[in-house]
DNA sequence: TTGAAAGCGCTAACAG
DNA sequence: CTGTTAGCGCTTTCAA
């Protein structure tokens, strides 16, 4: 019991070559099949590798060749939908070059962002897919890009950093979104969305220089009011975290307003759940009462009465995509860096219509 | 352009000890924290490193030390909820014991399970958290095992591998969800559950050795319906993989057959939305015509009209909790191996009622 | 308190 | 075709 029990794979490269009667270099030629080698040697290199159950030691292998072999992915929260289909894709992909994804949890924290980025350089991972948690403190995204390592952003810009992008068309497909309920006859439209930098959008002056979803949504949701000659209430967007309950409260206060909005847009699923949540509390209809639309296709859209119409992001080609991308710079195919921008799909169900024709200024009962 | 630009933290200990006047070995000690240095040594030492924006090898740190800080994580399908859900906790309490998580997808692939095995061992992962994608082909976690790797079994058991598991008692949850459903009236219940084994369980003759999370909710399923004297009918059970559309189509077999169930028991939240959709699509009403009732408390489950009644399981503390078995085994507070059995919880909604009263031999319209 | 030196297991010239 | 050799960057005795 003096020994540690963690000998896993104890035997060496060294191990087979001696059981072989063959050198190092020859057990390793054969085992990793590179250079020359003579059948009968490699016959006997693998034999004895069968017989002593070899696993090659990945880590000094990483140490030799610089490599690991190994794609980091730094996520905001793998427990909502939208992350976890890209990284399915993004897993798939990497996993059929021969890399293995590290993950990260974010929570959308820009510090454990940091720490992330830095952990993972320590691990010297080959390649990082990142969806920034903010526009702010990114001076580690480009540090590690500048030292060299390849970087894809995932769904969220950061200014300045020039590095492969995959995301989609936010204001497009939020300006889109809200024509539609205009031309539906609503002008009393809120927005509910996640916090990201939302803070800072609402504010900020020069709305163009934007980045992030959620401010991209943001601006496509004022487009489409500004060009219907709408004014932009404040009071009609809301931030919540993107955690259901929170989504619930903030949509509940929305549809509490003296003035309330006759259309809902929520800009992630764990929202729209929230809205549905909120109408259903405050005891209002779809579509009747309020109109409700949302970002991401989840998998329960179809299934809740009224069906809930969504802008649905390609999430797994996103994914795909990213890991793509990082593959292919890891194997230094150098290609100007590109913002890839990718179509979503419109999917009308049953959860918008017209606004109702008689404003109600109290709740029902 | 000639080299390579991974040259990501190119500085290396010995420039941080060249930089700052002193030894590898004194760098060493100052910037790991270990050992004795002067105060003056490590000021000039930690500043160099930060002038050189120094980034530790944690590849030479593992070869050196052996000890990767990697938890390796197999599980079977990160779009699922409560995968997701689960690797959420997991990843959470890893990162605060400084471990960080790879993770693997299997889909329920034994092959693809093994090379998962695998290629973590190659890597030198310090412990291993798998949900067995099967019983049988179980060759590779036996073996991870005996050549010392931590391992501990989430979700499924397997039989004969003598590790930690952490589960909840799925026959018991089955067996008094079906229990029920009796107690309300029914007596045509069936079962819509994932692939796991089920093509040997249905068949199999000593149920009681059974082990893998759909067996033992089967187990539970007949339990429940030999104590109220009701036959099993192979043909109220049916087996989808996890995926929704496949889902779909069992249930509408299920609500199809000429003597159609009053009750329908899913085995996760992916099947519960396929017998709902089923449901809308043959054009039954829940719970007058049909009850249903499923494991997992999806974040959906309550937003569904009727709300679906669900076995919740402990999700997150599933996740923690295999992290935490792994760690302190890792750290060698060797205790013997042990099933860790963790508290469900029935949250009762509207999707479930007394069956109806006629039976009805035909569908509506 | 510090430095020299050895070596983790593998790969990759290079020489034979 | 095969073996020798020299490290990758770090940690860790062991002497000084």
């Amino acid at each position: 019991m003096s020994y540690s029990p963690r000998e896993q794979g104890v035997a060496t490269i060294h191990d087979v070559a001696r059981a072989a009667g063959v050198s190092r270099s020859t057990a390793a030629r054969a085992l990793a099949g590179y250079g020359i080698v003579s059948k009968e040697a490699a016959e006997r290199v693998l034999a004895a590798a069968a017989e002593l159950d070899y696993r090659a030691n990945g880590v000094a292998r990483s140490m030799k060749t610089g490599r690991s072999n190994t794609l980091g992915a730094v996520v905001a929260d793998i427990e909502n939908a939208f992350f976890a289909r890209v990284m399915r894709g993004f897993t798939d992909v990497a996993r059929a070059n021969g890399f293995q994804v590290i993950l990260s949890n974010t929570d959308e924290d820009p510090g454990a962002e940091q720490s992330a980025v830095r952990v993972f350089q320590e691990r010297r991972v080959d390649g990082l897919v990142v969806t920034p948690a903010s526009l702010d403190p990114t001076g580690h995204l480009y540090a590690a890009h500048a030292a060299g390592l390849p970087i894809v952003l995932l769904d969220r810009r950061v200014p300045g950093l020039d590095v492969d992008v995959v995301q989609i068309d936010n204001v497009k497909a939020a300006r889109e979104t809200i024509e539609h309920l205009i031309a539906l006859g609503h002008r009393k439209i809120a927005m509910l969305t996640g916090v990201t930098e939302m803070e800072v959008s609402v504010h900020a002056t020069n709305l163009d220089s934007g980045v992030s979803t959620s401010k991209d949504r943001l601006q496509g949701y004022r487009e489409a009011l500004d060009a219907a000659g709408i004014d932009y209430r404040p009071d009609y967007v809301r931030t919540a975290d993107f955690h259901l309950m929170a989504a619930r409260e903030e949509a509940e206060r929305l549809l509490r307003l003296r003035d309330r909005p006759t259309a809902v847009f929520a800009t992630d699923s764990t929202n729209a759940l929230g809205v549905l949540l909120a109408l259903r509390d405050v005891g209002l209809h779809v579509p009747q009462d309020v109109s409700v639309v949302a970002f991401d296709d989840a998998d329960w859209a179809d299934v809740v009465e009224p069906g809930l119409s969504v802008i649905a992001q390609p999430v797994h080609e996103m994914g795909r995509l990213s890991a793509r991308l990082l593959v292919s710079r890891i194997r230094g195919e150098a290609l100007p860096p590109t913002q890839h921008v990718l179509e979503t799909q419109w999917l009308a169900r049953e959860s918008i219509g017209p606004p109702p024709h008689r404003r109600r200024a109290v709740l029902p009962a």
